[in-house]
DNA sequence: CTAAATGCAAACCATTTGCAACGGA
DNA sequence: TCCGTTGCAAATGGTTTGCATTTAG
């Protein structure tokens, strides 16, 4: 956690921002959630240790903390766009249920380096990835088996 | 592309959807693009044939569309949701550059089985998936080092 | 006939921006 | 002090919806 926020400092530095209490306090709050969460998530976990901080702050702060490499943006189906960050927390791709909406975890070594070889292949050199898999999750498929009959 | 048609038709009738000039030319144009079209793409190209369409139309028809699968959507940072359909056109996944949106599609048959194993195992049922590596293309690089020195 | 479809304009809603007051450096 | 930052309110812009009219079945 330290190193991050060194990390977020540092890039403040050199971009010529300025390190504010309310910065300080997103990101300490950001690096303490799990998965996928929106700028209105944060919101609220922000507004509840420091009612001060606004909505607009939230945003602005995201976009330097993606700018830096803390966070990972990802567009959603419903309109929401999400952010994570990789502190304490490896690297993972998704199953997800066009349905319900529920979100598998999984890693794959096998996929994972497959993917390395064919960034060097094209000279790319890669960041980050985002693997998703859509279609229909277990329980799903059995509701609609119960409809069906 | 007679056999998306009728997917499309047939899909209409059974859920109570009636066959109109607009959505038969909506699809037929959509048919015809090659990659990820937005909506405003799309429209441009239907209303070049025909200018009595709406863009409202456009955006209907592509929920149904989406609905009985030819096509499928993907949100882009940019705000577009864009959309693709997999006639005459073999899947592909992307490297995405960040620096200049350049787009290099590759496929890799261990990845696609590996995804179905995956799959299996969750006893989820895949429709399609979505794999970006985003990172720094050849090119982008060549240009940085430039500037360094 | 009649229920669905269309096109327009207005509404929506997540995100962004203008601006006056504020606060690091 | 100086210039970036903040929070509010208003604006933005892609997408959706209400409604009167048109049209497929």
């Amino acid at each position: 956690m330290e190193k991050e926020k060194e990390l977020f400092f540092e890039h403040l530095k050199t971009e010529g921002f300025k390190r504010t209490t309310q910065r300080e306090k997103i990101l300490e709050v950001f690096l303490r959630t799990e998965g996928h969460s929106s700028a209105e998530d944060l919101y609220a976990l922000v507004k509840a240790e420091d009612p001060t901080v606004g909505f607009t702050t939230i945003y602005r702060t995201l976009k330097l903390l993606t700018e830096c490499g803390l966070a990972r943006q990802e567009k959603f189906a419903d309109g929401y766009t999400r952010y994570e960050h990789s502190y304490n927390h490896q690297h993972h791709d998704h199953l997800i249920c066009t349905q319900c909406g529920t979100l598998i975890e999984f890693y794959s070594e096998v996929i994972e380096n497959k993917q390395d070889e064919i960034a060097r292949k094209f000279k790319f050199q890669p960041t980050h990835h985002s693997l998703r898999i859509f279609g229909i999750c277990d329980q799903c498929q059995a509701k609609r088996q119960a409809v069906a009959s």
